[in-house]
RNA sequence: GCUCCGGUGGUGUAGUCCGGCCAAUCAUUUCGGCCUUUCGAGCCGAAGACUCGGGUUCGAAUCCCGGCCGGAGCACCA
């Protein structure tokens, strides 16, 4: 009579409804640019549930509406894709299985479930929303079959192919939607060989069952469209997969939608589809957010209908845990300040180690070398205590004059050299860099905007891709390599 | 307007199907404190939620009705 006791769930996605062994799922986005992190909820989620289950994952690309495909998108898909962690067993390209979707085209005319309608669009919708068929509707099977044999024939608006649903679906949505219609457009993959194109609502239905996809998961401004696909699959008897639909994901401070940003980088205000201000898979990941970090976030939220909102906090959260021990350490200046130090002790030059990681001295240590000129962040030396003494870290407290001027070359005076001095005179302890051997750094903040100064001589072995802390200023990924390093900055 | 779907702390989630073990989970966030030669991390502590109103019931976050708020769809886009 009871619950069957409470199951612990595992941490994680709940479980998929219906599952009969290993499942099929599928990610099918449509080539209209690069991923977005919307896409990415779509995509994790139907790859973690494979993971989970085992089975088969399918990547489809829906480019059934040549007006809206982007050439340069299926390249740029496959590569979001593959950073997502991805993983799928077979691909398919919508556009070249036309002919499939004409034979089911033609088969569902012959079950005298579709028909072609010569209505004009305006008429149709006015009959549809009063539930009255259209005088198409009726047609005997012979005369849709022959102009569905001419429809190729046929001016682009003058006709379509409609699947019979019930014209009086309290949904008037619901009501003979249209399968197949006339696009007069090249297609970027096959040109001017078709005019004939499935809408959405016909070509998915026929893949994910060809396919064998047992479960979809859809966002749910898919609903009525799952409602639409359900009448496609009983008039040809097959099984209906199981549908769920998930809500929309907000982020913050982003403007998701893909139509935006490409005007935006057509009118120059953005750089890329990189551009750290936008949501796409690629910026984030320019960024130094990893993979890893989406994963946890999408998991997570998991698949549920209600829309969330995410915030950039709650990523940085997630990503700082996996930066923060695989990140190497390094000193960067920004808003440098030139300081000489006078009256050095000689023994106080010469090369001073730290550690890459201060919890894994294993890695290694850097090393900076120390002749007493150095630069240092305009922020540090303006509030340099009260007394106006900095300790340097892992080398020595220097002590500001009073009165010193604000522009150009500061001196400032060895004071002395052990930390407890420091501590005892309330000191600041800041990150610094030799004035000589330092590298010139851009740091590209998510913003834009760009904050420059140097970062320590260590920093020359760093690589394209690799993300390290710089001290007291935050997480960050470089960008480009070189005799002047561009980073990305990530998060504090 | 019509059709449908949601609503648990700032955010994200668990619990809702099968009412009691929920004076509500976990994470993040925020704020204290400790620690630390990073403004990072770690440790300790604190703050903070069942949209509202009725109803059913011994008992409601959970069931029913209504309101409010939010979202989606209403295309020859996907």
């Amino acid at each position: 009579m009871k619950k069957p006791e409470k199951k612990e769930e595992p941490k994680g996605l709940p479980d998929l409804p219906d599952v009969e062994g290993k499942v099929t799922l599928r990610f099918a986005p449509n080539p209209s640019g690069p991923l977005h992190i919307g896409h990415a909820r779509a995509a994790i989620l139907n790859s973690e549930y494979v993971k989970r289950y085992g089975g088969k994952l399918i990547l489809r690309i829906e480019d059934t509406d040549p007006r809206r495909a982007d050439p340069d998108a299926y390249q740029s898909i496959e590569e979001d894709l593959k950073w997502l962690d991805f993983n799928w067993d077979e691909e398919y390209v919508q556009s070249d299985r036309m002919e499939i979707y004409y034979k089911y085209a033609e088969e569902l005319i012959k079950l005298g479930q579709a028909y072609m309608c010569t209505c004009r669009g305006s008429d149709f919708k006015k009959l549809k929303d009063e539930s009255r068929a259209c005088p198409c509707r009726d047609q005997p099977v012979d005369k849709n079959l022959e102009l569905w044999r001419n429809f190729n024939k046929a001016e682009e608006g003058d006709a379509v192919l409609r699947v019979k649903t019930d014209i009086n679906h309290k949904n008037p949505a619901i009501r003979d939607w249209v399968a197949m219609r006339i696009v007069d457009e090249e297609h970027p993959r096959t040109g001017s060989k078709y005019r004939v194109y499935p809408m959405m609502n016909f070509s998915v239905a026929v893949d994910d069952h060809l396919m064998g996809v047992t479960h979809v998961l859809r966002g749910k401004d898919h609903l009525a469209n799952s409602e639409k696909q359900k009448y496609l699959y009983k008039h040809f008897g097959w099984k209906v997969p199981v549908f769920i639909h998930y809500g929309r994901l907000k982020m913050e401070d982003v403007a998701l939608s893909t139509s935006k940003a490409r005007t935006g980088i057509e009118e120059g205000r953005y750089t890329g589809w990189d551009d750290p201000r936008l949501g796409t898979i690629r910026a984030i990941a320019r960024r130094g957010i990893k993979q890893g970090a989406l994963q946890e976030l999408i998991t997570e939220i998991g698949p549920k209908m209600s829309d969330a909102t995410v915030s950039w906090k709650k990523i940085y959260g997630l990503n700082r845990s996996i930066l923060e021990d695989a990140s190497d350490r390094y000193f960067f200046i920004a808003k440098p300040v030139k300081v000489q130090i006078a009256n050095l002790p000689e023994d106080e030059e010469g090369i001073i180690e730290r550690h890459l990681h201060p919890n894994f001295p294993e890695r290694g240590n850097r090393e900076l070398p120390f002749n007493g000129k150095v630069y240092l962040t305009m922020d540090d030396v303006e509030r340099a205590g009260k007394k106006g003494i900095l300790r340097l870290m892992d080398a020595v407290n220097i002590r500001f004059k009073e009165g010193s001027c604000g522009c150009g070359e500061r001196i400032a005076v060895y004071q002395s050299s052990t930390l407890e001095d420091a501590r005892a005179a309330g000191a600041r302890i800041v990150q610094w860099v030799p004035a000589l051997k330092s590298i010139v750094a851009d740091v590209v903040m998510p913003d834009a905007k760009i904050v420059s100064g140097f970062i320590e001589p260590a920093a020359s072995k760093l690589e394209v891709g690799d993300v390290v802390q710089l001290e007291r200023f935050g997480f960050a990924r470089v960008d480009s390599a070189g005799n002047r390093i561009r980073f990305y900055f990530a998060h504090k």
